[in-house]
DNA sequence: TTGTATGCGTTATCAA
DNA sequence: TTGATAACGCATACAA
C-alpha cells in the first residue's frame, strides 16, 4: 500500500521513468523480504499461506508483473523456443506455427519466429544470430530447403534444433508421412486404372517436394507403370497455369499429380483456358488440402495434412532434445489421408 | 586466447553448465577491461582502432554473443515489439505479420507474437500479460474484432498499442482504405448495370467487416438503389457454399459482393451446383485478392491489398508511438485497388 | 582513451 | 518458515 505510493512517487519526483513495481516493492507492501516473494512467485513449498496470500494481494495491488529479462539473466533459461520459417502467407506453415505457438505456451515456453527473406547463408545465419540473442533455448526449422539445413551443420549451430518434414536431422516419420502422401496421391490415380501419369513437383532443393516426388516414383514403380521426369515447380498456382499450357501441347497423359493445391488449383485453371476437361480428359490430384480445395473447380482430390498436428508435435519433439530426454519419441500422430473429390471423380476408361 | 581455454576449462571442470562467453571472457582474451569491450558493443567513439580490433578478434575467437536478457534488464529497453493476431493462417494477416517482421528487424526491434485462440477476455488478458513480460515496447493489435478493443481498453495496457484496421483506435487511413475497397467494388457492380446487389459480409464484430459494409452501403446510397440487409457470414469458404445454396431460393438479385475471397469462392461453388451460372446470371465480386484468386472458376473480380504494405506501415506507425513522435503520420500507402476478373465478366442486361 | 564501481530484477545458496 | 547475500551480464556514471 505504501509502496504502491512509493512506486508512483518515483514518477511524480521528476524526469524518473516510470518504473513498474520490482518484487522489492510487492515485499515492502507485503511486510516480507523480498526472498519470500520469490518463493511465491516459484510456488515455493515452504511458505504460510496467510504470508502468501498478503504477497499476492500485494501484487495485485501494484500490479506487478515479473521481468522476464532479469529472470532469464539469473536462470540463463529463457523459457523461448525459436521457429525460422522459409515461406509464407501459406496455409500450410502458418498453421503449424500457430499450433506450435499454442502448444509451447501450454508447455510454459514462449515463441520468437524469424523468417527468411532468401536461403542465402547471411539470411540464415542472421536468423539463427537473432534466435541465439533472444537465448531460446532450442529452434524449430520450417524451412524446408535441403540448403537450409547444409548450411546450418555448416554453422555449428550450439542448441538443439530440429527440422520439420526433414529426412536429415529432425522428425523422421515426418519425412516418411510426405512420402506416404505422395505415394497413396499416385496409387489413387493408379486404382483409377491411369498409366500416364506427370508430376509436378515443388522446387527440387525442397526436402518435402523430394519426398513427394520419391511416393510418387515409388507408387509406379510398385505398379510396374513407366517414370516420368517430374516437372519441377514452385509451389505458385501461377507456375501451376504455365504448366497446363505447356503440357497441352503433348498430350500423352492422362492424370496429373501436383505437389501442392495451389499448383494443381493453377493447373486446372489453365487446362479448362485450353480446353482441356478436368476430371474427364485429365485427372488431377493436389496436396495439403488447404480450405479452398474443396471449393474450386472442380473440387480437389488431395492429401490432407494435419499442420497443426505437425505443429504440436514439433514441441513435444524440440522439448525432448532440449532436455536430452532419450526417451522413444511418441507414436506418429500426424498421418496423411486421401480426401477424394471431383477432380478424379471419374475413373479413367469410364468416360 | 587464454580465455578461450579458460572457457573451455570450466565445462570440464565437472558438472558446470557450458556457459557462453560473456563480455568478461572477452576483455580478457584482448587484454583490456571489459567496459572496453562494452563500449566496442556500443559503437561508443572514443576508443583506439587497434584495441578495437583486438576486442573484435576476441569476440570472434569466443563466438561471443551480447545476451539480450543482460542488456534488456539494465537498460529496461527489449527492443522487442510484441504482435497480437486475431486469425490465423489466412493469407492476409500472415501476409502483413511477416513484413511487420521484416520491417521492425530493418529498424532494429525483434518482434514477439501471440494468437488469440478466441476473443474471451480472459484470453486477450493473457496474451497482453504474455507480451508484457517479454517487455516489448508496442503492440500491433492485428484483430480486428470490436471486441478485442473494448476488452483492451478495460485492460488499461500501459504501453503504446495500435490497432490495424481500426477505425477505433489506430491507423485511422486503413479503416477507411476498407469502406472505399467495399465501395469500389460495388460501384464495379453498379457500373456493370446491377440493381439489385446482395452482400455477404464478415462477421459482425470485425471492424474490416463493419468498413466494407458501410462502403457497399455507401454505394447504394450514392447511386440511389435499394439497400438490403447484409447476410453475415464467418469469413470461410464453407460460409459462401451454405449462403450460395441459401440464396438460391429467392434469386431476386443479380450480384453478390463478398467481404474476402474465400467467401465468394464458396459462393460459386454453391451457385454452380444448383445450376446458377456465374457471371451470366449472377455477378460475383470479393475482397483481398489472394493468390488464388486469379485461378478460381470462374476468375475472380476482387479487390487488391497491400498486406505487406500494411505490415511495414504499422511497423513505423507504432515506432512513432513508442518515440513520443509527433511528426503527421505518413501517407498512406496502403491504397487498395480493384482486380477486375470473369467472375464479373459480363455486364448485367448483356447476357 | 581507458578503467572502477554500482545497479538493473531475479533466483539460488546459504544461514537463522 | 523466513531472511541475508551473492551472483547473472551488461551499461552507465564517474574517475583516472
Amino acid at each position: 500500500m505504501n509502496v504502491h505510493i512509493e512506486v508512483r512517487r518515483v514518477n511524480e519526483a521528476g524526469e524518473e521513468r516510470t518504473r513498474t513495481a520490482s518484487i522489492r516493492d510487492v515485499a515492502r507492501a507485503a511486510d516480507v523480504s523480498y526472498q519470500t516473494v520469490s518463493r511465491v512467485l516459484n510456488d515455493h513449498p515452504s511458505i504460510r499461506p496467510a504470508t502468501k496470500q498478503r504477497v499476492l494481494d500485494a501484487m495485485e495491488e501494484l500490479r506487478y508483473r515479473p521481468n522476464q529479462a532479469a529472470r532469464a539473466l539469473v536462470t540463463s533459461r529463457s523459457s523461448t523456443l525459436g521457429v525460422i520459417l522459409g515461406s509464407r502467407g501459406e496455409y500450410g506453415p502458418t498453421s503449424s506455427l500457430a499450433a506450435f505457438e499454442d502448444s509451447a505456451r501450454e508447455h510454459g515456453y514462449w515463441v520468437n519466429s524469424a523468417y527468411l527473406r532468401d536461403t542465402q547463408p547471411e539470411t540464415i545465419r542472421a536468423a539463427v544470430e537473432h534466435l541465439r540473442r533472444q537465448s531460446v533455448e532450442g529452434i524449430v526449422v520450417h524451412a524446408p530447403q535441403v540448403r537450409v539445413f547444409d548450411i546450418l551443420a555448416e554453422l555449428d549451430v550450439d542448441i538443439p534444433y530440429l527440422g520439420l518434414n526433414t529426412a536429415e536431422r529432425g522428425i523422421v516419420e515426418l519425412a516418411e508421412d510426405q512420402m506416404r502422401g505422395g505415394k497413396m496421391a499416385t496409387e489413387h490415380l493408379i486404382e483409377l486404372g491411369h498409366v500416364e501419369i506427370v508430376h509436378v513437383a515443388g522446387p527440387q532443393d525442397w526436402i518435402e517436394a523430394e519426398s513427394r516426388m520419391r511416393g510418387y516414383l515409388h507408387a509406379l514403380s510398385d505398379a510396374d507403370l513407366p517414370t516420368r521426369a517430374p516437372i519441377l515447380g514452385d509451389w505458385t498456382a501461377d507456375f501451376g497455369y504455365r504448366a497446363a499450357l505447356e503440357l497441352s501441347h503433348r498430350l500423352d497423359f492422362t492424370a496429373v499429380f501436383a505437389a501442392n493445391d495451389a499448383m494443381a488449383v493453377g493447373l486446372m485453371h489453365g487446362f479448362r483456358d485450353v480446353g482441356i476437361d478436368v476430371p474427364r480428359r485429365v485427372s488431377i490430384v493436389g496436396f495439403d488440402d488447404i480450405p479452398l480445395a474443396a471449393h474450386s473447380w472442380p473440387p480437389l482430390t488431395t492429401v490432407h495434412q494435419q499442420f497443426a498436428g505437425l505443429g504440436r508435435r514439433a514441441v513435444t519433439e524440440l522439448l525432448r532434445l532440449i532436455n536430452a530426454d532419450d526417451a522413444p519419441p511418441l507414436l506418429a500422430s500426424v498421418e496423411p489421408s486421401l480426401v477424394v473429390r471431383a477432380s478424379t471423380a471419374r475413373a479413367f476408361g469410364h468416360q
